[in-house]
DNA sequence: GCTTACGGTAAGCTATTGCTTACCGTTGCA
DNA sequence: TGCAACGGTAAGCAATAGCTTACCGTAAGC
């Protein structure tokens, strides 16, 4: 899969995504971060090994603890694909001039 | 579902983002648009309805021909999206050190 | 009119996802 | 050394997602 493929789908889902938005606070031990959502620990668990996978979020052991973190670079990653294709949906006026030609129709057979 | 939501939920499957890229060369019809990948046209079909009611692109009939194209407002709310996130990300400095903090440990039971 | 292109929607099936409980290894502390 | 805190992983389950075929309404062209 594609890195921007997995952060998309690490985003989509609203638990997921806000375990991640709770993490742009300030780092967090999981069992912590788990407290905060009625889901189970392990459930918190499984969201941040996708976010991870997605290079979304770090982890560093300190202890017993495992404490993640924000990963700027997939934030980076995320917004140079959109930034991409911000400006082609504005450069794509003329592509919509193109676009008004009336195609010949087709049997489908 | 929240805006955002919808809109990371519609860019994760691999084949929805594709052709929500392949809107982004030209507008283009359904079935046009179908022929281009290998899933049936009411797939298509409905993966343009889920970008639809995402407000990643719109779509206007033209005839029997129904012709979509991207929504560059649906791009600028995720951009602004991941503005924040990433301001807040580089912003995360002075959080990052209280959090160095030893929280005191507790019992499951 | 009749026919054909076009595309949205319903129904149904399978694969995937997100969750739970149960279990396990690791670390810190008395 | 024993025990408690912590958290990753496996197994299983219900809900959802994505796909298919079948069907239907609408607009164009003869």
């Amino acid at each position: 899969m594609t890195d921007a493929n997995a952060q998309f789908a690490a985003l989509a889902d609203p638990t997921r995504r806000a375990i991640f938005e709770r993490l742009m606070k300030h780092p967090m031990a999981v069992g912590e971060l788990a407290e905060g959502f009625d889901v189970s620990r392990p459930a918190v668990s499984q969201h941040l090994a996708a976010l991870k996978a997605a290079r979304l979020v770090e982890h560093e052991k300190s202890g017993t603890r495992n404490v993640y973190r924000i990963n700027p670079e997939g934030i980076a990653t995320l917004r140079r694909y959109l930034d991409v294709m911000w400006t082609r949906a504005l450069g794509d006026l003329k592509a919509v001039a193109e676009a008004t030609y009336q195609r010949p129709r087709k049997d489908r057979s």
